[in-house]
DNA sequence: ATTCTGACAGCAA
DNA sequence: TTTGCTGCCAGAA
């Protein structure tokens, strides 16, 4: 029986809220890195789901640190105001142009590779 | 129960 | 090069 099994340990969603917290301020990441370091790989759409719920979620979560592989802001439409997305990007460091990330290239933070190797806790 | 959507990404034409 | 479809997982109607 055991139809459904343990599920993937805590949710993936979690998964998502820790490695987007773990973003380091002036940082963004992408939607498919966090999904490729949670083994999902192309479920970067489940990303996306879960930081909706990650305003629910506590401590706050830096949605806004994750984008997607365009290095746009796709998702700031879901922060309530059109403009708070970037606001607080700016407010990090991270320089915004027409809703994308001008230095996207240097300002990515990819999981799967920073936290890959020596990630050690204490 | 089934069907569709959803803050994406990768591949084919 | 760009455009479009498919794949992915989970939740809501």
């Amino acid at each position: 029986m055991a139809t459904k099994s343990v599920n993937t340990g805590n949710s993936f969603f979690s998964g998502v809220y820790e490695v987007t917290r773990l973003v380091p301020k002036g940082r963004v990441t992408s939607y498919g890195a966090i999904a490729r370091y949670l083994g999902s790989g192309r479920s970067a759409l489940m990303v996306g789901w879960a930081l909706n719920k990650s305003f629910s979620q506590t401590p706050f979560v830096p949605a806004h640190r994750v984008l997607n592989r365009n290095g746009l802001l796709t998702g700031k439409k879901h922060f309530g105001t059109p403009t708070a997305m970037q606001q607080l990007l700016e407010n990090e460091g991270v320089i915004i142009e027409n809703n994308k990330v001008v230095n996207f290239k240097e300002v990515f933070w990819d999981p799967s590779i920073e936290l890959t190797d020596c990630n050690n806790t204490t």
